[in-house]
DNA sequence: CGGACTTTTGAGTACTATCAAATGAAGTGG
DNA sequence: CCACTTCATTTGATAGTACTCAAAAGTCCG
């Protein structure tokens, strides 16, 4: 019953709270302006500021020692970074495009934080919905060939931009490969067999609309 | 206790808010003790307590619409379960082995946390351990080959078991082949390998140690 | 128009899943 | 205490999916 936040699983989060982080930001943030492909926070780097995504988006990937990237999300307008942060990014957070921040310093941040029971309380439904979007995304790696991987990305991603006609896709094939888990190749061939099933419409690369018809994400059934 | 907490990669929480959790629980909980392979919480449920782990092992998981099952995580003693649960239990609870919990009506737990700063603290601590946890399983499960996998989990499992010599194993191939995303032929095949290698001794199933020489897990490099 | 990059397509390979059977362990009842 | 049932694990053979290497086609700018 709630108007719900940018998460779809996250668990029910009082609007007001939400407003709680709306209005720290608004007062006491200032702003800051990325260009695309380059990196915000770098992975385990120290955490001196909380960010809230304005405009854009950001991939938030870890790196292995042997050279892998894995993309854990995609941050779209309204989300916050760092609240699942220790002393050190554990993630690198990267600008997909253009993007705009808002900025917070920690130290601001944590205070507020202690102040205020509707901050606290935004931060774990917040945090929550983080382990709520991970574990979705580690049932469809595990779980789902590549053409329902594909499809459930676009999916959940077009219902985040609630636009009537096309879709805009900032990131490109290798950043969808390395969140699903899956070669570039893979990702591409997908897209061609989701255009040819008549599940797909694309417009260009970046841009595509689901049919209507599409089938079932396989996520959680009931007991 | 410990300095640190059972998840290894969990930002600075400070022993003085663990306390907080385990006074809790030592003054207003309830046992409850539960047999093998039977259900604690079933997904989808409501949830009426908050439960913590005293002994045994619990695996928390999401059964998909298509009848698969996927393991997100093994919890060990010590372990709170409900704190990333919103009105209903996002993944079921088994217990692996047989179990005792402490149990504390939700309710009171939400009293508890609307009072106690320490609390509120251990809490956000251990849902960026969760989502921590999440991101090391989504990390291997893309970027590792099974064998690697396998090595990874049972250093992983070794590690939280500070016993000196062969280490048991609770749960059983199926239930390690539906947490790393892999076959429970595969998994055994892989112990098998290991085994042949050199970096495993195999006391019958259920038991094992790892030898000194484990390879590096693939995780997270610095910037 | 050319150059650099991204995406698509192609061919062959490798890893893991699936199906199936044998071996091993554990508990039950005679 | 042993024979038997039952379940878990291991091993074997085969097939399928996705990866790798490689090249062509398409796109975006300067």
């Amino acid at each position: 019953m709630s108007p719900d936040t940018s998460h779809p699983g996250a668990p029910d989060t009082h609007a007001a709270d939400l407003a709680a982080l709306d209005a720290l930001f608004a007062t006491r943030g200032a702003e800051r302006r990325v260009a695309p492909g380059s990196t915000i926070e770098a992975q385990g780097a120290t955490v001196h500021t909380i960010l809230r995504l304005r405009r854009g988006c950001v991939r938030s990937c870890i790196y292995t020692k042997a050279g892998d990237r894995k993309i854990l999300s995609f941050r779209a307008p309204g989300d916050v970074l760092g609240l699942d942060a220790g002393t050190t990014w554990p993630a690198a957070q990267e600008a997909v495009e253009t993007v705009i921040l808002d900025v917070l310093p920690r130290t601001a941040f944590d205070r507020a934080l202690e102040a205020d029971p509707a901050l606290q309380r935004a931060v774990r439904a917040i945090l929550s919905a983080m382990v709520a979007d991970h574990a979705r995304l580690l049932v469809l790696t595990a779980c789902a060939p590549a053409v329902d991987r594909v499809r459930a990305f676009l999916a959940a991603h077009a219902a985040r931009r609630r636009s009537p006609g096309f879709v805009a896709l900032p990131m490109g094939r290798r950043d969808i490969a390395d969140h699903l888990g899956l070669s570039m190749e893979t990702v591409s061939r997908s897209f061609t067999a989701l255009r040819d099933a008549g599940d797909l419409d694309l417009n260009g690369a970046a841009f595509y609309r689901l049919t209507d018809r599409a089938p079932e994400t396989p996520l959680a059934a009931a007991a």
